[in-house]
DNA sequence: TCATCTTGTGTACGAACGTACACATCGCGC
DNA sequence: GCGCGATGTGTACGTTCGTACACAAGATGA
């Protein structure tokens, strides 16, 4: 039956897009390993033919999706820091990062670790995490010098994972007590 | 070809840890995308069969090479700490183990993304990290109030992380710098 | 109106996969 | 010696995968 009479072609611009965002979905629900053509095209709601014309094969489906993922990390951590205008308000900016409204949700953790092991092998999206961590750095240097920014920067990745994986939560006080020993200067 | 002349049974006792560090290579090498029993199989030598001799399925074997890099993980860090008789003598300790020559080496840490993406689907697995981060807490808290612990176990972490993906690395003194920071009391 | 280009889709094929299972071989009690 | 569980192996089957490709349908310009 090759005159199939629902194959009515729709124009659609976004539907690159909305794979995308469907291929992210499946990552998280079935992981990297989990996804593949045809469920991320079940889930996007597109003909499997789809996926071979948007894209040129899974990596590159992935390659985009991981991206996207490094571009809006950037951008909420950057977002949120920007509304700072002082070394206090940066304070409570990192504080709020890490205490999981902005940055560290379920979903975002679990899409980071994903492609943190993809990227370990495609030396292309390691370049894409560099820039993120460059602009991270860079938003905090703002207000505190370059090595207090790296390590602020590393312990926001380390109390973001453990935070998922601890039952016992700090509160904001505690955050912020930590935060405020990185940034007082050696003494 | 029933009677094959090679397939002569030899006893081999270490089989099946033999098999979960030929998985860990594959892991490694392929991502837990592209571990499957028969690559598995090829890298540890032995026949397909095996696979589902010893192991209930993938997930088995997953399951029980991933909490062997926990534990292996969580042994590397407690030694180094524990040979620290003193909190001087632990934040060299500390030096030593984020400048990467205890833990995070480049297959650790590809090892423990891996661990993360797929502890985030499998309660069992989660609950080994949270064993083997409350080890590693415990080991600091013969030298750090509890609140510190909490925040040298992140930096480790996320310095652990960022090391390896930032090209420009942090020396000892710069290390040092940073850990001092955390263990003095707030003010 | 019609030729033609762009956009999109359904289907088929070969490869690789997990798993089941019949069978071979060994160690051991008798 | 000799059955007989326990241990280990080769192969075959059904499923799912990525990809190729012939073809349908709207758009466009003459």
């Amino acid at each position: 039956m090759s005159s199939n009479p629902s194959a009515i072609r729709r124009p659609d611009p976004d539907r690159k897009q909305r794979i995308i965002n469907a291929a992210l979905d499946v990552i998280v629900e079935h992981g990297v390993q989990g996804t593949t053509h045809r469920r991320v095209a079940k889930a996007a709601g597109v003909p499997l033919g789809s996926m071979t014309y948007h894209f040129n094969g899974m990596d590159d489906l992935l390659h985009l999706a991981f991206t996207q993922v490094a571009h809006a990390s950037s951008a909420a951590f950057v977002g949120r820091l920007a509304e700072a205008g002082n070394r206090e308000e940066a304070i409570q900016a990192l504080v709020d990062i890490i205490a999981g409204n902005i940055w560290s949700t379920p979903r975002t953790l679990l899409l980071s670790y994903e492609l943190y092991a993809f990227a370990a092998r495609k030396p292309a999206l390691a370049a894409i995490m560099r820039d993120w961590m460059q602009a991270s750095r860079e938003a905090l240097g703002c207000f505190f010098d370059p090595l207090t920014c790296r390590a602020l920067d590393a312990l926001v990745e380390g109390m973001g994972i453990h935070g998922s994986v601890d039952p016992a939560k700090l509160d904001r006080g505690q955050i912020e007590d930590i935060i405020r020993r990185l940034c007082t200067p050696h003494g």
